[in-house]
DNA sequence: CGGAATCCAGTGCGATACTG
DNA sequence: CAGTATCGCACTGGATTCCG
């Protein structure tokens, strides 16, 4: 989903059916690296694309672009195009995004606190009951 | 993704290398429906299967089935087997369900403003720039 | 009643390659 | 440097059907 939602929330609202607040902020955030991004703008300022990519190897070059493009498209993220030798566009968190900030920092706490508890369990089940486990074994 | 996100998550958990607790977190409760499962029983309450279903008539049978399953794996949610005639099963958040309502009211909250906000904007647009739409129109 | 299996269309997303 | 387009496979999730 992720996209899914959002595009679901946001055709509500379009058409003015839209009547579910959590649904609508957990769409702002919940696609993947989105919370990342926001994050570490949050915490250490604004960055560089390229910047961005190191910070998270894992993601796609084509995934961050789109998720920073959906981020700024909601107005969570301020894209600055930016002209060094080469045209640079630096990204950092809107007053807006900033305020998302409280959730993810509760999330982030809640997180580690969860963590810790399991770690504290039989590190074999982890506590967590039956685990999917994709086909295919990277 | 979703579900995808989960898998990678728990995975990373079974192998040791998991190092994001925001992620964690979010993981918990971002595939559909769960966060409004999570804000029901919250608020509400113990319900039976047929009574969610009632409630969230735009989610499928099996989808409901499959995320309650995933909730109680993750230990959010308690499954009680209750003999009528028939045998139905209640559910209900368990404490560390209810350790994540601060972060959903907070959900809540942020999107009841932010709706607000935008209803004062351009009706047209929302404020929220480009919108994919889907192919299909429903 | 609650859940699981099967089938299938729609989507997410990585890899790769191309533009300005 | 940043963004976009194309391709291809894996996953999602609705509909339907069957089991206890």
């Amino acid at each position: 989903m992720t996209d899914l939602v959002r595009n679901e929330v946001q055709e509500k609202l379009i058409n003015g059916v839209f009547n579910c607040p959590k649904e609508f902020t957990l769409s702002m955030f919940s696609g993947k690296w989105k919370i990342n991004i926001i994050y570490h703008l949050g915490k250490e300022g604004a960055y560089y694309f390229s910047e961005i990519e190191r910070l998270l190897p894992a993601a796609s070059h084509k995934e961050l672009s789109e998720k920073l493009k959906e981020l700024a498209a909601d107005g969570l993220v301020k894209r600055t195009e930016v002209k060094d030798q080469r045209i640079k566009v630096s990204y950092s968190l809107t007053p807006l995004g900033e305020s998302l900030l409280p959730i993810v920092n509760a999330m982030y706490d809640w997180g580690t606190k969860r963590l810790r508890e399991l770690k504290l369990d039989d590190k074999a089940t982890f506590g967590l009951g039956e685990v999917k486990r994709p086909a295919s074994e990277k």
